[in-house]
DNA sequence: CAACTTACGAAGGAGCACTTCATTAGTAGC
DNA sequence: GCTACTAATGAAGTGCTCCTTCGTAAGTTG
């Protein structure tokens, strides 16, 4: 019972436009036919329909393509570089910052490590850099960028306030949307990092497509980040996913049996000790070994009670210690076997540390198609 | 990325048809005039939709109401009596049924008791004269009927066939849409018991228009049913809400603590003893009192991971002793905030025991409406 | 260079919704 | 009982969008 509001003549128009640009997107270059046929109008009315995209500056005309059996047709394409859109993944030791094209797909990079105890000043200029550095990289000013997003450990509320967050501590409490605003001049998204990150997995990793996912981000922090029904959950308060508080669920002190491993060479510094035990495990050191049983004895517990509770298609192991996922993936599978109704797939991330910022830009490129493709939203911008 | 299909302009003309009857589903009778600027339309073009509407007999027109000034408006209604749906509860212990009209106004019910262990025959015949006697009260004929929709305990497929039911032993591995289908001439659905009563809790009950909701099914089996952005969350394998199955979330055995209760009288049929602990606590047993505490003790911790996971509006507790809300809700509130970040609603069921009913019945209308409102769907149907 | 293939562009036609205006059916006041 | 007022009705005319059809243009192939 969503709108009540009846179709005007000129709201079928602008419901074609936007098939056409929806078409457009994503498929390459297409002809004025191959269009046609897609959206199921005729020629001459994706002729309009065109020239007015064009007219706006949302579509294109590339060259047509020789070497084809009669008169060439002209192609049209989407303009995917009208405007950009920043992805940052603001982790507690490392800011990263990318820049992307209006389809996603990712121009340059950059990454500031920063310490977590910093102070806020510091962290929010090392956000800046990240992504001033990236904008250079890939020779685009900020005017030209729509959208800023940004996932940060913690829970954000929906007006892009920092409600909680255990890792950094100057971050409680802080209108981080609020800030950010401040430093650029463009649309400002915030989301918690293993949500973005279980986005980017089902739009460009693992789970690709799939429509109910659960993302296990670990590493020396747990985290999860659910996709149901394709489209990220963030629960009333935003605070989906927190089964790390739960005692019973066995999260919270799960990466201690990696950390505290007796076959950590004494004077590891702290970040590298966990890295240190997956390696042993993976060269069969039984005590490393034994520490691995542990911790998965425990990442298992509260993924079951994930997996139960929502009997996902695929289960994707991302965050740091998914690099050693051939260490973990098996032994997961088997504790959830036993556990569970139906063994959902049980997969590694693919997408290794970019996953948050690529999540990012992918929850920008959602946003603005959803902007884009709510008939009420009034006539398309002009680009240009 | 659904359709692709751009619109044509008989499209537009079924669109504002289906907006027509969406607009008078619900509210009631409605004058042209009403119906144009809800709409959106002009009241000549709403007039040719209502004509059309009301030749294919979707729509009836109602005597004017008199007493208004200036001329009186003729009024239309949706027809909700075209066509009726039956939804059935298939219980261990208790088949109930219940005719609606297309708007899903109950006209009748009916109940048959029925053992846990009767055989298939037996279980399905009940099932068949609960159908037929309130099909008698609503003096309803079968072959008026769209369509019957049944809840039962266990996991069913997404073609109606039943993957696992621990408590109906004849139940397992039925075809049981097959079945029903063979019964009745009409379309059969079905679905796992716990999220049709969530389902009837957001359209008719206490949770009515909250979008993420966890229902509590308890009694003396537990289940939970999930509507998440709306809509009844089923998983990928149909099998989601089945917590129960997890050890470490306390659920399965928590009725035990009431059933075993020294409180309760030697001799009481198994079934009664739970009922006879919740209203020994009510009136102050100390005995009863601890039993209560324990048996929430293991509730809270199932529901504690389902909240954390899913950070729900509001958790609605149902079932057999949610007739014992009062001293169960309370003490459920308690624990969920010691052990949650953010404490939802928590609120008792108002619907009782005709809860799956009305969710099963809530549920063909929602089947009904997709199928109307789904624009690819083709013309509308001819009902008379 | 001719024949063939494929796309383009203009013209004519149909369907749907909008606006406007005279008409009709009631109620309220004298 | 008559007149004035109100509000819905029905018909006519207009505009927009999309469709089909047909002649033309721009390539490739033999």
């Amino acid at each position: 019972m969503a709108d009540l509001r009846g179709g005007d003549l000129s709201r079928l128009r602008q419901l074609n436009t936007l098939t056409a640009i929806r078409a457009l997107r994503g498929a390459g270059p297409l002809t004025l036919s191959a269009l046609a046929e897609r959206t199921g109008l005729s020629r001459p009315s994706m002729k309009e329909v065109t020239d007015e995209l064009m007219a706006l500056g949302w579509v294109e005309e590339v060259p047509p393509s020789p070497g084809t059996m009669g008169r060439p047709a002209r192609r049209y394409r989407f303009r995917a570089d009208s405007g950009y859109l920043v992805g940052v993944d603001i982790g507690g030791h490392n800011i990263r910052a990318a820049v992307s094209d209006l389809d996603g797909r990712i121009l340059a990079e950059t990454r500031r490590p920063v310490a977590p105890d910093a102070p806020l000043d510091e962290r929010l200029s090392a956000i800046e850099q990240a992504v001033s550095g990236c904008l250079t990289l890939s020779h685009t000013a900020i005017s030209d960028v729509w959208t800023i997003s940004a996932g940060t450990i913690g829970v954000i509320d929906v007006e892009g306030h920092v409600v909680y967050s255990a890792a950094v501590p100057a971050w409680r409490d802080l209108d981080l949307a609020g800030k950010l605003r401040e430093m650029f001049p463009c649309q400002v998204l915030i989301e918690n990092d293993s949500r973005l990150a279980a986005m980017a997995e089902t739009r460009r990793g693992v789970a690709k497509g799939a429509k109910d996912v659960v993302f296990l981000h670990v590493g020396r922090r747990m985290g999860a980040g659910l996709i149901i029904g394709g489209k990220v959950h963030r629960g009333f308060g935003a605070a989906a996913g927190e089964i790390s508080m739960l005692e019973e669920a066995r999260w919270f002190d799960a990466p201690e049996h990696l950390q505290r491993c007796a076959s950590v060479p004494p004077g590891t510094p702290p970040e590298d000790a966990a890295g240190h035990t997956l390696a042993a495990a993976r060269d069969g050191d039984p005590v490393a070994i034994e520490a691995v049983e542990r911790y998965v004895d425990d990442l298992a517990v509260g993924t079951a009670a994930m997996v139960l509770i929502l009997d996902p298609q695929m289960v994707v192991l991302g965050g740091g210690f998914s690099r050693s996922a051939d260490v973990l993936l098996d032994r997961l599978r088997d504790r959830l076997e036993r556990r569970c109704m139906r063994l959902p797939e049980v997969r590694a991330s693919a997408l290794g540390d970019e996953c948050v910022v690529a999540g990012a830009i992918d929850y920008a490129v959602e946003h603005l198609d959803e902007q884009l493709f709510t008939p009420d939203a009034g006539p398309l911008p002009v680009t240009r």
